[in-house]
DNA sequence: CTAGCATGATCAAACGATTGTTCACGAGTA
DNA sequence: TACTCGTGAACAATCGTTTGATCATGCTAG
């Protein structure tokens, strides 16, 4: 609690001396007696420069705000886990602000990004953020990393390969022998479900397989939307041999449903999902995945965002290293036969 | 960006006018068209407080710290979704401060809590703190509120009611005909864990069992230390048939293990666990849980804090309610014989 | 007619740090 | 001796808000 002025009468010289002193700037004219004298009172008085005072004339406060969709699923934790890591390295600390549950007419969205709270803004967008939301953010001048989306405004991201993971998952199941193969999407106006919906078309165009159009669904990345993509499958008169499922939080989902309704993963019908987070192994069967660097992204994207805030640009990245690969659990198999 | 003083000059007025009106204070005295003209200005010009500004004047950030492990368990994401909770009722945003793999020599927490950038802290402290940690954080003159430990220092905490709910979890394997019980824990200077282990002896001693020392294992809370608890227990020449574990995140650790070994869960080897996440159902076999109210709890800690910061009182609160609840799934069931 | 007072608004001093400008002093030079 | 210049340090304004103190005005009451 001691401040600059503390630790200026305490060594008998002006605050301004003692805050040239301690922020080390080069060229600055200090004798040695007095620079010993100023760094010893602030040691003893265990000096910390006030945050706020500092934030408030430098308009920098070395926070960033993070908006996610939620944070209790692992896909969230992994992201989180490089941004706050990354974040540390920049001297940076990291505010969540989460989407979920957000009452009607709530606005903490314009207040973090309004009252000067942050510096900038890393957001991910899930299934249910209105446009209005996106215009908030993207109007308020704040740097903004848009996390797996590509921001229609200004602004950079940062982004998976989605496309090709998608692909990889696909062909994995086609190797295996199916042909009669779901998809079970996010909401299709999400860009990355957009991607990701083209990564698996693509790879089945390639094997000259056929997609019925009922055989590809898009209710969403929760578990709740899985097992309603299952559901949807299995009244089909003929179900899927195999679903690729665009998000591992909704592949839990399936998985509970086709134990409820009594269809055997793998036997029965082989699941494949996307992102490999801690929980696709602990899950029955051990989900076969496909793992994208989801600590990368988040290291990327507050990284993305340190360079914005300092140097004002934005580009749109994609994180490629390293690349997609398929984690080759206990969910597939051959088709039935 | 706009600030008082440009809402001042558009409203013709001076800039503690339009302070006083905006802030709402008691007692003003403003006539009714100048108050309305600030409003009109203000909203025009889209005016926000500057956070800052408004934090050195007031010295409060309206922000707490959250200090934990880690961020990648779904314990944390329980807990933190309380927290959030309550702090946006409070009109609070919440900082995360993880000590997960914090370099040595790291003093991420003493700056969070030195440099006046939060109003108070919440602190779960993990197997691995230091008591040097402890002190800073207690020493800071902040509010502090500590998570199911009992604050040596000062500050109050909030807790869970271990003791019973381990007592639920061991009385239910006793009740299916279990004898030869063993109990996977935390490290044993953890006080929360202290009274885990309690509840399990006090159970098992109401029954007239007996507890062999081999038995009870004091690992940690993380999965890959449950996994070794029971390679600790597999190795005994007369194994347990079911194992209490103090942490579903151990839980999985032991489940993992379990198929690694070829022991049938829960044919083989029964498992109950302490904490019930969205995991426990994802699992498999799915977990045996006892549920105590981390949501709440995140609440409860929250709102304590925010009692200390406002009126400086500091109370130890015991969250019973809901009390603790056994879930029964699948990883439980009566002895092989 | 003026002291007294309520009303409505402005002034100005903080909060703690940063930073351009100024100042005092002594050494070096012409 | 007078002037310049370099050095080491203090002065003072500023960031945007809050808030106690002050002030101008018109009205009532004595």
């Amino acid at each position: 609690m001691a401040t600059l002025s503390d630790v200026a009468t305490r060594a008998g010289v002006s605050v301004s001396a003692v805050s040239r002193v301690l922020s080390e700037k080069p060229g600055v004219r200090v004798s040695v007696a007095t620079r010993q004298r100023i760094h010893d009172a602030a040691k003893e008085l265990n000096y910390r420069p006030n945050f706020t005072a500092r934030a408030l004339k430098s308009s920098r406060t070395h926070a960033v705000g993070l908006v996610v969709p939620g944070v209790t699923n692992a896909i969230f934790a992994e992201l989180m886990r490089g941004v706050e890591e990354e974040a540390r390295t920049k001297d940076y600390m990291v505010l969540i602000a989460s989407t979920e549950r957000l009452p009607e007419g709530e606005e903490s969205i314009p207040r973090l990004m309004g009252e000067g709270r942050v510096d900038g803004v890393l957001v991910q967008f899930g299934d249910h953020l209105s446009g209005d939301d996106l215009r908030t953010v993207t109007d308020s001048g704040l740097p903004v990393i848009s996390i797996n989306t590509i921001n229609p405004g200004s602004g950079g991201s940062v982004r998976l390969e989605d496309e090709a993971g998608m692909r990889l998952a696909t062909e994995h199941l086609i190797e295996l022998g199916h042909t009669r193969i779901g998809y079970a999407g996010g909401v299709p106006t999400s860009e990355s479900g957009q991607r990701r919906l083209a990564g698996f078309l693509e790879a089945m165009a390639a094997a000259k397989l056929t997609v019925e159009p009922e055989l590809v669904t898009d209710f969403g990345y929760y578990p709740k939307q899985g097992a309603q993509a299952l559901d949807a499958m299995a009244e089909l008169s003929t179900p899927p041999t195999a679903v690729v499922v665009a998000n591992i939080n909704a592949a839990h989902g399936v998985l509970s449903e086709a134990r409820r309704l009594g269809i055997r993963v793998p036997e029965d019908m082989s699941i494949v999902a996307m992102h490999d987070t801690w929980t696709a192994e602990i899950a029955w069967p051990p989900l076969t995945c496909v793992r994208l660097p989801l600590y990368e992204l988040g290291r990327a994207a507050m990284a993305s965002l340190w360079d914005n805030i300092n140097s004002g640009t934005a580009e749109d990245r994609v994180i490629a290293d390293p690349a997609p690969e398929l984690i080759v659990r206990e969910s597939t198999a051959p088709p039935a036969r």
